[in-house]
DNA sequence: TTGAGATCAAGAATTATTCTAAATAAAAAT
DNA sequence: ATTTTTATTTAGAATAATTCTTGATCTCAA
């Protein structure tokens, strides 16, 4: 419905896959939004927020905006089991810690060496392209008492 | 429609997570259609498969089966980004290695110490419940000559 | 054998997401 | 400064995987 737009290249400020992505006026807004609160919103929760900086907005723009965002490395989209995605803007390699209580996703950081991937038992030759640490349990606010222990799937 | 059904208790066969677990036809079907071919189905791969063996048997059952079995901890759900939820009947600790050229899965034979994920910032006091590791990439046959480069979400 | 509870089947309903088409806005070209 | 082109936004329809609902069927245990 309106445009402000600089573009932003290759190399300059992302390194975007495409050819160009434009900040547009609902882009920032829809990237704001995931800045102000660093909760891992889903994309109903982005519009709901974004509607508030800009009323106009619709569903379908903030899908876009994100799926763009994604694509062209600016933000992370975090899929947590089959629930509706989230959104994330941390670009630092991190997992996910997924409280199965609060439904609250922490960012960890994490540093899995390429050495601890090529323990593992990959085909020969495979070419791995991007790595998901996901984690599920309950966060010490909900009350986790039990053991540390972990299950891999 | 029918079912033979020998209950499984705790502690007997597999740990399940119910009071009960009874292996019906149909779950011994869907089950046997994992088994008969361990290349990851989806629900609705697995409900055709299925109806080879057993004609009159219908998607929700399917459906059923694969959710009471995932709970039951006979067999694992494994999902990829947002796409269709796909099933193993692996039970050791595994990840799982996606191609985005052929889409097939594979699983990676897994040992994460638990020295690693303590080495992780998570937040102190949480209880892990369960990990997963997601890899995509290009699989040898697919031709993957690139870097083994990776990169974390 | 009879009741209670579990399971199954068929189809409707749900939900997150994607698609479509038309309108609008910005960028590039004239 | 117009015009042309291209990208983006919007609203709503469409999709696809999954879940839900209801009634029938089955199994277990009394």
């Amino acid at each position: 419905m309106s445009q402000s737009s600089p573009t932003v290249s290759e190399g300059n400020l992302t390194h975007s896959g495409f050819g160009d992505f434009r900040m547009t006026k609902q882009r920032k807004v829809v990237y704001d939004v995931l800045m102000d609160e660093r909760d891992h919103p889903t994309a109903s929760e982005v519009f709901l927020r974004a509607k508030g900086k800009m009323p106009g907005i619709s569903l379908a723009t903030v899908y876009n905006c994100l799926e763009t965002m994604t694509h062209a490395g600016l933000i992370k989209q975090v899929n947590v089991d089959r629930e509706a995605s989230r959104y994330c803007p941390n670009l630092r390699p991190h997992a996910h810690f997924y409280c199965s209580e609060c439904r609250q996703i922490f960012d960890i950081d994490l540093r899995l060496k390429a050495d601890a991937v090529a323990a593992w038992a990959l085909p020969e030759g495979s070419r791995i392209d991007h790595i998901d640490v996901a984690m599920k349990g309950v966060c010490p606010n909900c009350g986790a008492e039990g053991p540390k222990t972990s299950s891999h799937s």
